[in-house]
DNA sequence: ATATCTCCCCGCCAAA
DNA sequence: TCTTTGGCGGGGAGAT
């Protein structure tokens, strides 16, 4: 085995900030070291003191900042959607961040945490995400950062930003793919068993989430059922039909309530459905997009590559559980 | 890759 | 009058 250094990370946090974007990245950097056998990452936690009480109530033990010298390789700034969005950021911890920043080869945040780099001017003229809810805010104090709120990471250069909370998860697999390959970082998906990795243009919300936010609407039974019949006919004709509403009144009142389209939703559904064939089956690509509603092939290709940015061969030999044989 | 055909969505207006 | 619903048509995206 090639021996490399290990990468001195250090993720900084702050009283009241998101706990999952501390330790949702942490568990996949550690992970990755458990995987490969030896350290590849060197893992320290700093705010300004020795402890921080997170959102949630729970306190964990830091370093502080002020005894952390460079230098580093990657400077990672936690969030919160809480404090961390509303409150100015403190000019200590933006201080200490840039500080930092000056003996970090790479510059990385979650969730709010670009409010925090973005105040120490380290997004300057950079592509950067953050959590949906904070876009606005990043934007109006910092007009020179191209704030893009559509992808759930971006990276530009020795800058990796992601939006909110879990998206720190996925930034901190894509890092670990940019470090030691996708191996590694698919490897840790597993481990974790993570749904699949996640694509940085993925959005950052998808519409099942919408979905299913109120129970009492008449539409919550037309949703069900789309899901559970998803090979069924259902252009808008046909569930209008289904909900007892003309097509044009279904098109309204949908896109009301879930802020996204009939075809869109049912495109989502169909596509999860797929993802789940890949993984679980060796069913062919044909019979896979029969199962789940795509009359072609080619249309399932199309709509995966459009949404998830691969292919469904190519997401099959990533998440397939067969996916040590031949193809 | 391109062309043609289909489907979808939404503004607008009318009816209920 | 105000709100909800349906029909029409065009522009555009999607499917084959």
């Amino acid at each position: 085995m090639i021996v490399l250094d290990a990468r001195r990370l250090v993720i900084v946090t702050f009283e009241g900030a998101q706990l999952l974007d501390v330790v949702g990245p942490l568990d996949v950097f550690s992970g990755a070291n458990m995987l490969a056998g030896r350290g590849m990452y060197d893992l320290e936690v700093a705010a300004i003191g020795r402890s921080v009480r997170a959102s949630c109530g729970l306190r964990i033990s830091t370093t502080p900042l002020g005894t952390v010298d460079g230098p580093m390789h990657t400077l990672m700034v936690a969030g919160g959607i809480g404090e961390g969005l509303t409150d100015r950021p403190t000019v200590r911890l933006v201080r200490e961040i840039a500080r930092l920043a000056e003996v970090s080869e790479r510059i990385t945040s979650v969730c709010t945490g670009a409010l925090l780099i973005a105040a120490a001017g380290l997004l300057d003229g950079k592509r950067a995400t953050t959590h949906w809810i904070a876009a606005d805010i990043l934007q109006e104090r910092h007009p020179e950062v191209q704030v893009d709120a559509g992808p759930i990471y971006i990276h530009d250069g020795d800058t990796w930003t992601s939006a909110g909370v879990t998206a720190g998860i996925d930034l901190a697999l894509a890092l670990v793919a940019f470090d030691h390959g996708e191996g590694l970082a698919n490897d840790v998906a597993r481990m974790l068993v993570l749904p699949g990795r996640r694509n940085g243009n993925q959005a950052q919300y998808a519409p099942q989430l919408a979905v299913g936010a109120r129970d009492n609407s008449p539409l919550a039974g037309l949703v069900t059922w789309i899901a559970e019949h998803p090979t069924d006919d259902l252009t808008v004709a046909a569930l209008a039909d289904r909900a007892g509403y003309s097509e044009r009144h279904l098109a309204r009142v949908f896109k009301a309530e879930f802020a996204v389209t009939v075809a869109e939703h049912v495109q989502s559904v169909r596509l999860d459905v797929a993802r789940r064939l890949l993984e679980t089956t060796s069913l062919d690509l044909d019979g896979v997009a029969r199962q789940c509603g795509f009359r072609h092939r080619e249309t399932l290709h199309r709509h995966f590559e459009r949404r998830l940015g691969t292919t469904p061969a190519n997401y099959r030999r990533t998440f397939g559980h067969g996916s040590t044989g031949g193809d």
